[in-house]
DNA sequence: CGTGTTCCTGACCAAATGGTCAAACTTGGC
DNA sequence: GCCAAGTTTGACCATTTGGTCAGGAACACG
């Protein structure tokens, strides 16, 4: 999959200011709205040397995303099956909204990917990402027959939670803005609300 | 604001075929990402053509997006505080998630100009929109109040309303994959779900 | 110190992009 | 059927964009 281990330091550092850098652009303009000369600008790079250290704007972007998306489906991996549902549960919503808090550049470029139609990471989702879901709604389900959360339709909890969560990150300039300016971090709020309102719905 | 009426015919049919076009195309790729050549071919015309009708690039977008924002905001409006709190409620979720269903490039389009950080729309984020959740988040309180509805944070309230509905028309490729290609319309059982989710959060 | 390897850059290129314009073509109303 | 107004286009332009390349600079290491 990725290159393999021998790096100088020099490699080291340049590639991850760059996937830094081209993190920032591509998660705010999306793949065809960012420029090369902006990452490399951003990075404290030029343009060639960009190149140097990936063969093309494309390869910057696969390489952004396939390290994504596995930290980004560790939430849901780590819920466990043999545990008690109702905190599994919370424990993986909790965490995930501390995704978008902790990384929002990475949960925007993933909502910029989507936007457009995921033409670079549809395989995974069809693949990696559909299996993951699959296995952890068989579980849910199973919850739901013993009668320890309340049923309600496993894949569409599963979406609500990624919305929920995600807004924060991907709307965040909006929710800001409603919310005023006095407000400086939503985040507390937003983590009670959410904690209400599924404890509320997966209760039995 | 918008242009006088003394429009030919011609110019309503060309006029609209551009706005249809350029929807299609910037709620898929963002500002930048879209070009007017695509935009022109979309909409059956030549470039230059299009800028018989509109100044520029921006010019389409801006009015894209100034159309976009009152319909986009009517749902809410219609929220009646003198009629039972519950069913204004969900009568709000149910219109916007409907929304979702029957404009979804709108729906995209604005969260594209969000994720950018809103540079061309944050004036009506920051002043209208804000004024109506401001408004109709103290109608919420008042309800509140009354005891008519469950005590959660209303701005949150609005905020997890947008997010779930709008995740439908936003993500909507990544939905259908998760659910696999039996689901033809996740439609009916999104509606399902989210009125009890909302039913069991706000009945008191 | 020397030398092979790694790293970096300025100059360059072809294609794409937003936009202009004069000239040609349609259209509508008399 | 005429003509002024509205409409369309091909050719053109400056800038930007993704990408190349030859050669120079920095580095590692014996």
């Amino acid at each position: 999959m990725t290159e393999k281990q021998p790096q100088t330091r020099i490699q080291r550092k340049n590639t991850a200011a760059i996937l830094e850098a081209a993190l920032d652009v591509f998660s705010q303009y999306g793949f065809r709205g960012s420029t090369l000369d902006q990452i490399a600008q951003t990075a404290g790079l030029s343009k060639p040397n960009l190149l140097y250290y990936f063969p093309s704007k494309e390869a910057i972007h696969t390489g952004l995303l396939s390290r994504l998306l596995d930290t980004w489906l560790d939430p849901l991996r780590e819920m466990d099956p043999n545990g008690d549902p109702i905190s599994e549960l919370m424990g993986y919503i909790d965490r995930k909204l501390e995704m978008s808090r902790d990384y929002p550049r990475e949960s925007r470029l993933f909502a910029n990917e989507i936007l457009q139609g995921a033409p670079r990471i549809m395989d995974a989702i069809e693949g990696e990402l559909k299996s993951l879901v699959d296995e952890k709604t068989t579980v849910i389900r199973q919850w739901q027959d013993e009668g320890k959360i309340a049923k309600v339709h496993p894949y569409h909890l599963i979406f609500s939670i990624w919305s929920l969560t995600q807004h924060y990150a991907d709307f965040d300039v909006q929710v800001r803005a409603v919310l005023g300016p006095d407000e400086v971090d939503p985040f507390p709020e937003a983590k009670t609300y959410i904690d209400t309102l599924f404890t509320k719905l997966l209760t039995p």
